[in-house]
DNA sequence: AGCACGCCGACT
DNA sequence: GTCGGCGTGCTC
């Protein structure tokens, strides 16, 4: 932790700092104190004296880690001028009090002319933690996605590397009579900090129950009785375990006999001793982790500890990783004739210089091409991002990866804490130790030096796209950018490629490789279509199950094999309804039904989190029959349940993998059968492997192709393919049955059909008809603001400026299905750049009409969203 | 994102 | 009258 105290009575509150742990020097900062890490000390013992002609001036301009536009400038005390670098943190005073890490994004010698700037207050690093490359690659998302800088280093930083200071307020000893100047108010707070030593700003509005406390500290600021002290904590701290080791008195057999002797009414001590020399073999010169001595036995402990008094034991503490990388297996990979084929044509690609598509349907191998290629790109000594939809980190991918690569590879996961994050942040910069990174979209951010593979698996998946917040980029795009700039190759994969990407192949912008053949002999599922118009007609239908797919699952788990079942959550939610009128329980702030969740009896919104206890009574017309609707995977499994006696249904959906190993568990189930039935959502589309599934059924096709979006048709193919390639693994072709109203949709004829091309052919010519990507570039703006007819005016405002240039390229603004989200209500521009008009231009003509709009009056408080690609 | 400054309604 | 809520603008 670092600590400044600011003398409570000076003006210019960052003139005077003490270092508490080096006082009674006065120093400016001091990073001295802090152990175990990369801060260092900087002592500047007198004020700066203004530029002189002798010296260099220098200024940095800082990249704050906020959604500001501009970078800020900074001069850099002369005591300073050596230390810095593009790339390193630097705190700064940013506002009236606060300060920040931010990150020196370029060093120059211009005095700002239009304001004096402040003085960086430290150096942080003593080197850098984000590389040119990565400032580069930063540069070109913001470009691009019409981004700033700030909300980048938002996006990649380890929150353990952003510093941000906390005001915390202490009371000084203001001797007799302190209370006669003291409102109520004050008083109360000048109690619980005598109390407490110390308060932060929240803990004051806390106890005082109300939202501003600044006015009232300053007031007690003024009349001396608290001070106020910003506090840095340093975040990131390097793990460090106990090792034991011989001292160096005690090495040779002859000294450890002598110990022995000495140790001769101790015999726990005796004991330990051995256990030490028993694990470390022979080699007295290692070091063996304490935990693995006092694993079997914890008195051994106080034993260990008498030891290191006695002079016999060195105890250290070690660096140690909190995210171990795993031990290899040394297994060995042969790759098929078809696969080696694909392996080669991909090379080709490569020697080309070309983006490539590995278009390879499900079960045939793509996984093993990958290895083959990172190793050989790791045996080059470049490093490989390997990027996988986050759906598909949990599954059981990342632990085939390990077993074959080691060390070398990291995991990078939403779900680590920062501190792990920040340590193979810290790795990656190293470089020495980690060469290959898989992890979801955020996992391109990191500080690659030297990539010299980036493979983008299931290419076409939505959740490359970032939504919210900004930097809203798309990650297999980018990723052809971030390899660009490394000189790095770029490997695409998908059974069902993304039309821009097939769009891109056929233009042979792109190298296609196809790969059409089953993995060991395995066979392409046979796919059917359930007509549920007609079962309902004949009656053969009950819930959500027509007695087609009942049958088939009933003679599935009978021939002792397992069933998948599959809901699309898209469009679905289920929630609470008034039998009597209608009426739904909505969300206070926004224009959206609440979900009803069974696992906690209540009403959520999915939009801004309010919460809801399911009325007793209906809130319209006071009827008290009331009940759940919907159909979630909960129903589907109770129903199930019910209809089958031989059914052991699990269910996979995101309530019911909340819990820390809940998605393991239901996988072990379903892996050793304990479960025969696996309902679930897209969660049960990606990364799963089971040998045993011989149906999949899809229990509607119909929400998924009516969905009101360009891409719904392609989504709903990729979907139901993945989902289909669930089926049958080994010899034995599986069964895919989808549940229809529409069976003469042309998507699901040609998927019973098998045609592929039909369905990649009509929907390019849809695109091109309706013009929509990759015909064209679609830029998405988003107006919103609590007053509806504020918004209206603003967008009409806006897209009228947009006309002017872009003419019928603009379209809107239109409500969203959902015009009002936290208590906001939102309007949509979509404007659709098409070959004719340079793009950059397009954008940044978006970007200034956005801005310029806040100079009108009326609609200076209208927040603007723009959204490139959006999907 | 904070935080200051300024305007406006509720309570002393 | 004053305190506290809230909208608006600025931060190098
Ligand atoms: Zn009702
Ligand atoms: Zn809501």
């Amino acid at each position: 932790m670092i600590k400044w105290t600011v003398e409570p009575f000076n003006k210019p509150i960052f003139r005077y700092f003490h270092c508490h742990f080096h006082s009674p020097t006065k120093v400016k900062l001091c990073f001295g104190c802090v152990k175990n890490s990369v801060l260092k000390c900087v002592f500047v013992p007198k004020k700066y004296e203004l530029s002189s002609p002798m010296r260099e001036t220098r200024f940095v301009d800082v990249i704050l880690p906020l959604a500001l536009p501009k970078l800020y400038t900074y001069r850099v005390p002369f005591e300073c001028n050596d230390e810095v670098a593009i790339g390193k943190r630097v705190l700064v005073n940013f506002g009236a009090s606060k300060i920040y890490s931010g990150l020196i994004g370029k060093i120059h010698g211009n005095p700002p002319e239009a304001y004096q700037a402040k003085y960086i207050e430290a150096v942080i690093d003593e080197y850098p933690v984000v590389t040119d490359l990565q400032l580069k690659f930063w540069d070109w998302i913001c470009d691009y996605y019409l981004c700033y800088a700030g909300e980048l280093l938002l996006a990649s930083l380890p929150a353990s590397l952003r510093l941000a200071s906390e005001t915390i307020v202490v009371p000084i000893d203001a001797g007799i009579g302190v209370y006669d100047k003291l409102t109520d108010a004050e008083r109360v707070v000048f109690d619980a900090l005598i109390e407490n030593n110390r308060m932060a700003l929240a803990d004051i509005a806390d106890l005082l129950q109300r939202k501003s406390v600044y006015p009232l500290v300053k007031s007690m600021l003024e009349k001396q009785v608290v001070g106020i002290e910003e506090e840095v904590h340093d975040r990131y701290k390097v793990l460090t375990k106990p090792f034991v080791s011989l001292a160096e008195n005690f090495k040779s057999d002859a000294q450890l006999n002598e110990a022995f002797d000495l140790l001769k009414r101790a015999p726990k001590q005796q004991d330990a001793l051995m256990k030490v020399l028993q694990l470390l073999g022979g080699n007295h010169q290692a070091k063996i982790p304490k935990s693995t001595i006092i694993s079997a036995d914890d008195s051994l402990n106080a034993a260990i500890s008498s030891l290191q008094k006695r002079g016999i034991l060195n105890i250290e503490y070690i660096p140690v990783d909190r995210v171990k990388g795993n031990e290899a297996d040394g297994k060995v990979l042969n790759l098929s004739v078809a696969q080696n084929g694909a392996l080669e044509s991909i090379k080709e690609g490569f020697e080309q210089d070309k983006v490539t598509l590995l278009h390879g349907v499900t079960g045939s191998g793509k996984t093993e091409i990958y290895i083959r290629l990172i190793e050989e790109t790791l045996k080059k000594g470049k490093q490989v991002l390997y990027l996988v939809p986050e759906i598909a980190l949990t599954g059981q991918l990342t632990g085939r990866l390990e077993a074959y690569f080691g060390k070398q590879l990291r995991v990078y996961h939403s779900k680590f804490s920062n501190n792990e994050r920040a340590e193979i942040w810290y790795k990656l910069l190293d470089g020495t130790e980690v060469k290959l990174v898989v992890g979801a979209r955020s996992a391109m951010l990191m500080p690659f030096s030297n990539l010299g593979l980036v493979i983008v698996d299931e290419e076409h998946d939505g959740s490359y796209k970032q939504q919210n917040p900004a930097p809203r980029y798309q990650a297999r795009d980018s990723a052809i950018m971030l390899a660009k700039m490394h000189n790095a190759k770029v490997l695409l994969g998908s059974a069902t490629p993304a039309i821009e990407s097939y769009f891109n192949a056929k233009k042979s912008k792109f190298h296609y490789v196809p790969l059409l053949e089953r993995f060991g002999k395995a066979v392409l599922p046979n796919i059917e279509l359930v007509d549920l118009k007609k079962a309902t007609r004949d009656q053969q239908i009950q819930g959500e199950f027509s007695d087609r797919l009942l049958d088939a699952i009933s003679d599935t788990i009978n021939g002792g094999e397992q069933v998948i079942l599959f809901q699309n959550r898209r469009g679905f939610s289920p929630r609470w309804l008034c039998t009597t009128c209608g009426w739904c329980p909505e969300c206070k702030n926004c224009d959206i039904t609440l979900t009803y969740h069974k696992y906690k009896h209540n009403l959520r919104c999915h939009y801004c989190g309010y919460l809801l206890n399911p009325p007793p009574k209906c809130l319209a017309c006071g009827s008290p029959s009331l009940k759940m609707i919907g159909f979630g995977t909960e129903k589907i499994e109770e129903d199930l349940s019910m209809l089958l006696k031989d059914a052991r249904v699990g269910r996979m959906d995101y309530d019911s993998t909340r819990g820390k190993n809940a998605y393991q568990q239901i996988i072990h189930d379903f892996e050793t059968n304990k479960i025969n039935v696996l309902v679930g959502t897209q969660m049960v589309t990606k990364g799963l492997d089971f040998d045993r599934v011989g149906l999949v059924g899809i229990l509607s096709a119909d929400q998924m192709l009516s969905f009101p979006d360009f891409r719904s048709n392609e989504r709903s193919y990729q979907l139901m393919m993945q989902v289909a390639g669930r089926a049958g693994r080994r010899e034995k072709p599986g069964k895919v049955l989808i549940q229809t109203y529409n069976t003469e949709h042309w998507l699901l004829q040609a998927i019973v059909n098998g045609n592929q091309d039909l369905v990649y052919q009509k929907e390019t010519q849809d695109r091109r008809e309706f013009l929509y990507p990759p015909y064209c570039r679609i830029v998405n703006i988003t107006a919103s603001h609590i007053d509806k007819h504020t918004v209206e005016g603003a967008a009409k405002e806006l897209a009228k400026q947009l006309r002017v240039f872009l003419g019928a390229r603009v379209l809107g603004p239109e409500y969203p299905p959902i015009a009002r989200v936290r208590n906001k209500y939102r309007m949509e521009i979509l404007v659709k750049l098409d070959g004719k008009v340079d793009l950059v231009k397009a954008k940044a003509l978006i970007q200034s009409k956005s801005e310029e709009l806040k100079l009108i009056k009326a609609f200076k408080s209208v927040r603007v969203i723009l959204d490139v690609d959006p999907y």
